[in-house]
DNA sequence: TTGAAAGCGCTAACAG
DNA sequence: CTGTTAGCGCTTTCAA
């Protein structure tokens, strides 16, 4: 854990270049030596110093993550999209949970740009005018992903959120439902809220269905605000048939609060939900709900990091994966 | 992005030693060189390069997790409560996936010894010789977690599988099961497999209940493997009371299979999970589990790595977590 | 309170 | 094919 490169340069009576050219695989320099140099290398246990070379390459082969959220299905299925195609292309990923905290963000920026990481996928979470501008500052690759700026110049990787809704609805009206709760992000949320609730708005639109207030209730994604949210819905609409959660989580929620009202599902009302996780598949009923491919947008993430431009970002196709928390009216 | 300590302190009509020490926080400078020297760093945009940093420190405030899995509940929650006590204590994290395989393993071990990371955490994976070798000899601070080793003195953070398990059944026993099903991990699993059986088996022992080999079936942690476990087991036994499940995503499993069969839980059958993760809270019904508190056994890996010897090892308790897929007889 | 200079472990010309 | 040497950006004696 200590020998350095002179230790082997010295054991194998060679200088530490030529065993630098040994060990990064450049020419010059005959097979014996090789073979007495990598004799060395094994019997020192000697290990390059990636930090010693990191300074003189200005190249880390690492990159960061910042996510909101650490413990949702969504990240850890992204990170496993990330982690992997990171590890096949020779990269190390820095995870980092900015728990939507605008100090924190900007911390882990600078922890990561004194770190030296060679790229940064920013995910699920809209790029304040600060982060942007310190992100454009590092001067380093940075995607988003299941986001976008108007304001900078960064690639996305994500689904249509207006169209996913769109899609998403009519498949609903398509049922027949018509009565049809939304369990939505807020409309403040630029990405995955004001979007989806067009989308909504258009699709009832097309059939003709009147626009009521009472059908729409605010969530953020998690559990808990999809039973509450779903708690709302009940409590002012008497006739619903169906609900659509904007997450696969809150549609777990709306799901467990049901289930405590004796509600049969879909029998009596049908649930969807978005982002198509391993959540839906583990819920009771199996989730009928909006797939977005998110393991694989975060191949391609990092993908795009590594060797996109700015014009590169990738709108990921989506479509209702069905299940069993939907019916035909 | 590029300004370095010799851009500054040319800027502020110093030395870059002057420089360090203000950066550092160290004392020999005066109020008004300090002033001269920030405003400077201000202006040029100047952030340490941490890789040259940790060059001559021989520190690079990072640490590394290898985990068998990313996308389970319980691995996204053991790193939300790593990355949370590392983020606090000036340390980043470095995750890998080492799919539970020896030469990815082996790789990664390689590839964060090359990058110096400070130390390591080995989650929920046996330490097998070539794995403790080699982290042996990287002379860093290792900390397992949900994992122990007998061959290798590393600290390790974890509950006692064997009374926990015993905990389990000598609850369903209290609740009047007999018949309890069991889907376990695989009994050469030497940390969540067999000490678990031993458990099961030492509270059938306790009262007078025979060891039914019909009664246990294996599965590898995930949801399939429940469902599947639960299909032999309702196969095989027609008087079925309970079932506990090694991990609340197989006790999900199961919950799904029985669900398809018609079956009401708790009503006609119990079931009980293990861990306690989110994955519990948001099944239907919400599931009783035998609690271990996953995000506090990362915090507390993490503050180990940092100041624990190795005989700092920790059990963590455990109990019951009572909801509602387990009724009394 | 400050600066000069050596060196962390490695790579990359440039010679030979 | 191989060695010498000059840094990479920073910290840290040692002197002043």
């Amino acid at each position: 854990m200590s020998a350095k490169i002179s230790d082997v340069a010295k054991k194998a009576g060679v200088s530490t270049a030529t065993v630098s050219r040994i060990i990064n695989n450049l020419s010059g320099f005959s097979e014996e030596t090789k073979i007495r140099v990598e004799e060395a290398i094994r019997e020192l246990g000697y290990k390059p110093n990636a930090v010693a070379r990191g300074l003189v390459s200005a190249r880390t082969h690492t990159i960061g993550v910042l996510l909101p959220c650490l413990s949702s299905r969504y990240s850890s299925q992204l990170i496993h999209g990330i982690e992997t195609e990171a590890h096949r292309r020779g990269y190390s990923v820095i995870i980092c949970n900015t728990d939507r905290n605008g100090e924190r963000t900007l911390e882990y920026l600078r922890i990561l740009s004194e770190k030296r990481v060679e790229g940064i996928i920013f995910a699920s979470e809209w790029v304040k005018e600060e982060y942007g501008r310190y992100m454009l500052d590092l001067s380093i690759p940075v995607v988003l992903v299941s986001t976008y700026s108007d304001h900078f110049p960064f690639p996305y990787v994500r689904v249509d959120d207006k169209q996913a809704a769109y899609t998403s609805f009519k498949y609903l009206l398509d049922k027949g439902h018509r009565k049809i709760g939304f369990i939505s992000g807020t409309s403040d949320d630029p990405v995955a809220g004001a979007p989806r609730i067009e989308g909504y708005r258009k699709a009832l639109a097309e059939y003709d269905q009147s626009f009521d207030e009472k059908l729409l209730v605010y969530g953020d994604f998690h559990f808990e605000s999809g039973a509450s949210g779903m708690e709302v819905l009940w409590n002012e609409n008497k006739d619903l048939t169906a609900v659509f959660a904007s997450s696969d989580e809150m549609a777990l929620g709306a799901l467990t609060f049901l289930h405590g009202k004796g509600v049969n599902i879909p029998g009596d009302i049908s649930v969807m939900g978005y982002d198509d996780t391993l959540d839906a598949v583990m819920a009771v009923p199996a989730l009928t709900t909006l797939h977005q491919p998110v393991e694989e947008m975060g191949i391609c993430a990092m993908g795009l990091l590594l060797e996109g431009d700015d014009s590169n970002s990738i709108i990921m196709k989506h479509w209702v994966k069905e299940r069993n928390s939907v019916r035909e009216l």
